[in-house]
DNA sequence: CAACTAGGTCACTAGGTCAG
DNA sequence: CTGACCTAGTGACCTAGTTG
């Protein structure tokens, strides 16, 4: 069994894995999508050099700028088999992109379409502050590029087009994948990927000071993208290089596999990220070590996964990694329906909600109904009727007397989580959210 | 020549000049404008009480809250000497308030005309997260006071009521600073402010590696604020405290001398703002250190003065600094490509595109088309064809229940800052736009 | 402490207004 | 009828401060 994994042999594994891959007869690069000299369906060169923008990154005969990408020899396509839904401010005719071809976003966050304002990195080897990565990872240069396909494209556009692949495509480079992980040489036959026998991952005494790292770190579902080849593949467990540990870092903190399952790679990476990530389980100290590494590996790994999210707060980053532990979120505001924030005065409510009850202090006569009292109060028509707003809120048992402060106790979690539960099923449940929130008349 | 000004010393001698000039004859404090007791044109006291916001803050007795602003002596105008616009939701009838006044907010930027999110600190020597100063600036509590006076005026009246101060009272304070930096123990005559022998600087060739923080370290144009007493006066360039370096920092930082030109202390600092501004130049290495001082004072220099911007990325802080900002404005009405003013009723549209729909709402079947159901609507042909331009209303994604209330969500603004950015390529690209946006018949 | 929320801010827009 | 201009709300986001 291998030991230890440099970056280069990780790389290097899967480059030949690639590069033999592509040799098949029925690799997708012996088709004719692939042909891109006698493919009229490429952005036109001409329309290129009009748009500052992509220049040079969009060029179809150069895909790929960076050689540490496993799709570095991949081909792009040229020829499209399918459209792509475009609206009128896309740049060029719409044309088809291979989800996982180089160039398209494939494993990036659906709401990080945009890249314009991905770092435009420097060479290997150099530290990228932005990402606290050591290797700054130039897939991020890689994925500049295309913008512009996706760039003026609504989500559901985007995320159709990143993630429904033609099945050929996806099921190819996924065997390709899945016998590479049965080679011996394999990382994820490495000691290093060996979670069972490996005593450098955090302790779960750890992880479970801080409830926000319990799921993050699951090694066992390394990958969240559904659809990325890598989703299967294992995350590495130990840590060559080390790391100093605060979430505030500023030197070139250990290497972590860019082609790791669970680290996202080729998303753009928010530099506001992490450095506001949820940090470490004891108070003024650094995270205990872990063999002679100064931070458990899994926080690396946390940080990268983060990065599928880019910039979210804690509570986001839970709930839209894992959703295991329910938020109070998941419960609608009980005035209006919409995602609600916590209990404000007395009532699980929305932001919304929460200000206007605050405005409504000092007079509640102050506000008319026009109709007939009973005016609908929800997400849309909330702000028609103030009279029935206020109403509603005063229903819902929101009263300046029954704010909350200070902690959630034991019993009101209790209840609370109850609730959640509930609406957790309600959602997946057909999405028939009914009338549970309409507590009211 | 004076070493090192501490804050107390920077303040006091600015306190002294201050005080001095308060005794001169011509001093607008001895003019019968400031005579309060004799003056009719203060806010009458019942209109202060009315309303809670002005209750003791505004009061002219006692005008100053805080002893550090190197106008605390200075008095509070009484007497209107020019009128002021103002509407009808003034609080109280306008009176003059002198831009340099204590109270008024005469180093904020354009854009902060309201101080209701001027954080209202603690006492002296505090540190202050959000600030990141250790010795808070009290000074925002000081300028909390007055927003209603310009509360609900729009920004063009706020900008001229601050910055086109009567030209006596800007006079007599310019020369005021000017006489003071004469002085031989002005703090501009210290080694302190002396850059040109100041190995504490960022060097040009790390300057040179970032485009992005030529101009921003720029310390020969230290305040940005025209008209700000000390516009002219020097930025430190030698830190007298000891900075922690990286950009995550989470210590108190070093003092920055409050009143010290380019550092905008009464603007509401937003707590991410900065930690992520400063991108390093050289790889794998902390920002370069100074002395022994760990961070480039001017880093400091530069995040402080980002503070006017608030939370902003690289490109919105150099453009809103150094040009006319970016604003969504540039993204064209989606129904007739006219200049759009915001988002209504759910798409990016202009006024008339807006009210058009708005008068639209009740009778939605009211209009014909004459022709046949595809006239063209443009800026100038908009208002041949209602059905048409309803159509494009509703193609446009213009809906009732789409309308979007409250702040732009981070999601949001980001897709809106893709867009904007696409369109100023555009526009830089020889605005032959022509119907581009009209690939979808 | 860590987990919460009241309250504050202030960037935004619906709807009103009124001169063309 | 149109649309430039204005303001009362609105609500996303933040932080001080409270509580378990
Ligand atoms: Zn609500
Ligand atoms: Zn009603
Ligand atoms: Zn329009
Ligand atoms: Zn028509």
């Amino acid at each position: 069994m291998a030991g230890c994994f440099s970056i280069d042999e990780y790389d290097n594994f899967w480059q030949s894995v690639i590069e033999n891959a592509l040799q098949l007869d029925h690799s997708p690069n012996n088709s004719s999508q692939f042909d891109i000299d006698n493919n009229s369906n490429a952005v036109p060169e001409n329309k290129e050099n009009q748009n500052s923008d992509w220049n040079y990154t969009t060029n179809q005969y150069t895909p790929y700028l960076v050689n540490r990408c496993p799709f570095n020899s991949a081909p792009v396509p040229a020829l499209s088999c399918r459209s792509v839904s475009s609206n009128e401010s896309q740049i060029t005719t719409p044309h088809e992109v291979h989800p996982y071809a180089p160039g398209t976003n494939m494993l990036s966050p659906k709401n990080s379409y945009s890249f314009h304002s991905a770092p435009v990195t420097a060479s290997r080897g150099s530290f990228i502050a932005s990402t606290g990565n050591h290797f700054a990872p130039q897939t991020i240069y890689h994925h500049t590029p295309r913008p512009n396909i996706f760039g003026q494209m609504n989500r559901n556009s985007i995320q159709s087009a990143e993630f429904s692949a033609p099945d050929e495509y996806d099921n190819f480079w996924q065997s390709v994948i899945e016998n590479a992980l049965q080679l011996e040489d394999s990382p994820s036959n490495s000691l290093q990927f060996d979670f069972n026998n490996n005593s450098n991952v955090i302790p779960e005494n750890n992880e479970n000071r801080n409830n926000d790292w319990i799921h993050m770190t699951n090694q066992d579902a390394p990958c969240l993208v559904n659809g990325c080849p890598f989703y299967t593949a294992p995350v590495p467990a130990l840590s060559c290089g080390s790391v100093s540990s605060n979430d505030s870092q500023s030197d070139p903190p250990h290497e972590v596999h860019p082609y790791a399952p669970g680290t996202n790679i080729l998303s753009h990476v928010n530099r506001y990220s992490f450095y506001s990530a949820p940090v470490t389980a004891s108070s003024g100290s650094s995270i205990p070590s872990t063999g002679n590494h100064t931070a458990p590996q899994s926080i690396y790994h946390h940080t990268r996964r983060s990065n599928i999210f880019g910039q979210m707060n804690r509570n986001s980053i839970r709930s839209a990694e894992f959703s295991a532990q329910a938020q109070i979120e998941t419960i609608p505001c009980k005035v209006c329906g919409d995602k609600s924030s916590g209990v404000h005065y007395g009532a699980i409510s929305c932001e919304g909600c929460k200000a206007f009850f605050k405005r409504s202090q000092p007079s509640i006569t102050k506000y008319r109904c026009l109709r007939g009292k009973s005016c609908s109060v929800d997400r849309t028509t909330r702000t028609r009727c103030q009279y029935c707003r206020l109403k509603r809120c005063l229903e819902s048992g929101m009263s300046r007397d029954a704010m909350k402060l200070g902690r959630t106790s034991k019993k009101q979690r209790e209840k609370i989580e109850e609730e959640m539960r509930f609406h957790k099923v309600q959602l997946r449940g057909n999405e028939q959210t009914s009338n549970f929130f309409t507590c009211s008349n």
